[in-house]
DNA sequence: AATCGCGTTTCATATATTGGAACGGAGGGG
DNA sequence: CCCCTCCGTTCCAATATATGAAACGCGATT
């Protein structure tokens, strides 16, 4: 491994949806890589594109800011990434059908390392925020989306999930290994997941299962929206929808059986 | 710089919406970087999750493919990327209005270099394709959104853009300098773009400026459809929309001026 | 079974990275 | 007004790291 791009890259992942704006001082205690050699690899970034530094007012005067922020080329950058993944052309026509059978969010996660990542998203009409955004990440024990895809995980990937330190997001994420449990063994009895105020206050989102060509559970998809929207009482309406849309990726994914849930 | 980043970048870069796969094989020769070289660049990247080697079928056995591809890593550092460009979250609101009023795709776009960068959209609810999605790129000489930025750049930014290549993506791109430089000049004039079939064929768009505290212009704004959806006379009632979106966002960006066009 | 094409590993050498020291400029306090 | 501090920046000798020719491994092809 090359310990320069590796250092280079490892400073890019400092920069978080928490804090996405860096000085150099900070980096550098941060890192404890020496001022001078982060000011190389910042300047390097700055000139690719890779990070880029605001020009704000100072007295009137147009300066260069000290802050380094991600720069335009990582936009580009993502947005091919995003694209290189093969589920999603596919996926799209059919998260549409479902977003406008129930005006509700639809998305689309795949399972990375321990994480949940967004990789695409269709809104609701309606104007609500909510958690999830393309290139968002969710830890595979909370929320819906996320917890599907581990209940179909080996028992290795779920211990080592829950060996890592976890995070109480909102009222709803379910804290004890015990409770998570039971909650991974109840998407894989039942075919689906579904959350309350896990991830974000308020909010709710019932996720089901994508199989690949070699049966393998790589991809999830869910509706979300706020806690009115998605009474439990319609949940078998909601499934149904789902499902059927689950099926319908999973088939052009080149899963060969018929899709195991239905209502 | 440090030639190892940069290096590494540029071998990211080659990574394109045209040529999103690569094999080590076709990098060196594409780069001129010694094999075992960029073996180890390419194992670095991997392991950091930047590009990925996706598994495939061969013989019902599941073996890394010898394909790379970017990584789930640039997804989430795009999201943040995207996230850092103070406009975005201000513009947002006022493009679903716009959105809703004309339902028609809505788009931002920030000046990059010689490039238009498209950060931002609202797609309409109408199925259809456009060329537009975030973080593309358009040279600044072609489509409505791109051009209207050119329009209110300096004489030396015009001649750096119009120096450089151009390419004709379909009927209606315009090919000749002089032709260029009057479509610039209908642009500061009269406050607008209009194009037709400039990116893709069958394509319009409409796009205003947005201003900035210090009076440059770094973003426009654009609606765009297919051709029967934005008939030339209907073009004063879009206007007065885009208009009126324009100066809001501008107004929220701290320019501090009534905004300089109006139906 | 021999050959080819590519990815991968090894390791002596060359070179780019490193970081302590010192510089410089903006801002603040006396 | 001058001094001091805080940071970003530049310099350059020491050295860790990148480099890439050579050789290996392995599956596919003949």
């Amino acid at each position: 491994m090359s310990k320069t791009l590796e250092k280079g890259i490892n400073i890019l992942t400092l920069f978080t949806e928490e804090k996405p704006s860096w000085r150099l001082d900070e980096l550098a205690i941060e890192t404890d890589i020496p001022k001078p050699t982060l000011h190389r690899f910042l300047k390097t970034f700055t000139d690719l594109g890779v990070l880029k530094r605001p020009y704000v007012q100072s007295g009137g005067q147009l300066v260069l800011s000290d802050h380094y922020l991600l720069g335009h080329k990582l936009i580009e950058l993502g947005a091919i990434a995003a694209n290189s993944i093969e589920i999603r052309s596919l996926a799209i026509p059919y998260m549409k059908m479902l977003q406008q059978k129930f005006d509700l969010a639809v998305q689309l996660i795949v399972l990375d390392e321990t994480d949940g990542l967004y990789i695409e998203k269709i809104e609701s009409l309606k104007p609500v925020l909510l958690y999830t955004r393309v290139g968002r990440r969710a830890p595979l024990y909370a929320g819906a989306c996320s917890r599907i895809l581990l209940s179909f995980q080996s028992e290795e990937k779920i211990s080592e999930v829950l060996q890592k330190p976890r995070k109480k997001y909102a009222s709803g994420t379910a804290d004890s290994d015990q409770e998570i449990h039971k909650l991974i063994e109840f998407g894989k009895k039942n075919g689906y997941a579904y959350s309350v105020s896990e991830l974000e206050e308020g909010t709710v989102s019932i996720a089901v299962p994508i199989f690949n060509s070699d049966r393998r559970v790589e991809y999830s998809i869910s509706i979300a929206g706020i806690e009115s929207l998605l009474p439990q009482e319609k949940i078998n309406t909601f499934l149904e929808g789902l499902w059927e849309t689950a099926a319908l990726i999973s088939a052009e994914l080149g899963y060969s059986m018929p899709y195991p849930y239905g209502v």
